[in-house]
DNA sequence: TTGACAAATATTGTTAACAATTGCTCCCTG
DNA sequence: CAGGGAGCAATTGTTAACAATATTTGTCAA
């Protein structure tokens, strides 16, 4: 189990950051964001206590918070588990990712001479990096941050949490009905993006963003897996 | 207090609905959304005890949920305040609105044969009618929710959420900077918005959206109170 | 009267024990 | 051998007491 891998490790490495439940709910998101808490992954109370080495009621604050942002599903007297989002959310989810960043990004690239675009910059060096060196989980987790990143640069911290909450959810998405090569996709396209916007090509850059995210969705096979009971009552039936 | 009549009034109608949590939650929502709730005041934690007649459990998973939503602000030892947004975070949900609405309404407007409008018909009816009967509270709360009703007639949810909580965020924005009769503004807007969608004229629909978030926008006064706290010290320098 | 300091009070944060529910195992029966 | 239930174990939900932190009140001295 790679997710029960890097929660341990989680708690060997950060136990100094001390006792705010937010470092739960940081790592818990960034193991989806690298895809290695797969859907339906059940996360008992008891196990998050002794991994993160804190009391329960920090756990289930973490829990709720976790599930107010819709990264895990709160099942009453049962227990929390790893979002595992249907063919309709996942259509929502792109519906609105395709409403927002266009829009944004046509902004981003309208005013790019009073931006500083630095920290794109700097981050698709570091997906490149990472692609270079083969580092499947960190180049998952770095292409959707590309994306959170283009928000936080239109310096809009209401924008910036609606498209983090969206990424991670197009990576629970991209997981559940994404067939094999589609996992991350080229970052050529984010570069095209990039360049689109230090060029000051609002036209531009909207569409390729609107091409890139079709991309995405159009690399999905909805109906793949189905979550897996209606598998089974599908097969029994 | 306004807030407090009407929270005890929450206590004596709505006991049968048990012991969902959301029901504080939706409660403490809809006090924002009329603006009885006034930014900086407090929610002490015995206090909603009593008033929800729940334990305290049941109140803090609340109250961190309002927090989650920005809502409220989770002061740590001190307490629960009812959020108060400064200018910085006033420009940004604008900026969102002006961002996230006028394509959304463009969308409806270009596919509103395949959509069921009577919701918002009924909605322009009921504040009519609260306007009419010049119920304040009730026209501030429906003329927000307008906006949010827009975004359910898409069947999007997830902008749905994000829009209810700028919705939420503006009732509040408006409470703070509004000057005098911008509270509830005409709801002749919101009548031609619904009208554009109805007759399927994107472009129309869009701009009277843009303007109409403008409107409000420019109904505003930045500077008239910042929070009492930075009042008073600038007052005494 | 004002200011600072200290005790008292009130409020929030945390923990641990308890209750309730779920899921499982095992046995029994047909 | 399949199906069904009783009991058991494990997990979550709730409560209440306790600890820690703020806030207020009261007192004293300048």
């Amino acid at each position: 189990m790679p997710l029960n891998t890097q929660i341990t490790e989680a708690k060997e490495t950060d136990i100094q950051s001390g006792t705010e439940e937010s470092v739960i709910v940081e790592r818990i998101y960034k193991a989806v964001m690298e895809q290695r808490l797969a859907p339906r992954t059940k996360l008992s109370e008891a196990r998050l206590c002794e991994t993160f080495g804190v009391g329960r009621m920090r756990v289930r604050r973490a829990l709720l918070l976790l599930s107010s942002q819709g990264i895990i599903d709160l099942q009453s007297n049962r227990g929390a588990y790893v979002a595992c989002p249907d063919k309709d959310e996942a259509n929502d989810v792109f519906a609105a990712r395709l409403l927002i960043e266009p829009p944004l990004v046509r902004q981003l690239a309208e005013r790019s001479d009073q931006i500083d675009l630095s920290v794109l910059v700097d981050h698709l060096d570091q997906e490149n990096a990472a692609r270079a060196k083969n580092e499947r989980t960190e180049v998952i987790r770095l292409s959707g941050e590309f994306h959170t990143k283009l928000a936080q640069a239109s310096g809009n911290k209401f924008i910036s949490r609606v498209m983090r909450e969206l990424v991670t959810r197009t990576s629970l998405i991209v997981g559940l009905f994404g067939s094999s090569n589609t996992a991350s996709c080229s970052d050529d396209e984010h570069t095209n993006i990039l360049d689109a916007i230090k060029a000051q090509q609002p036209d531009r850059a909207e569409e390729l963003v609107t091409l890139h995210l079709q991309h995405i969705q159009g690399g999905l096979d909805m109906n793949a897996r189905q979550d897996k009971q209606d598998d089974l009552a599908a097969i029994l039936a």
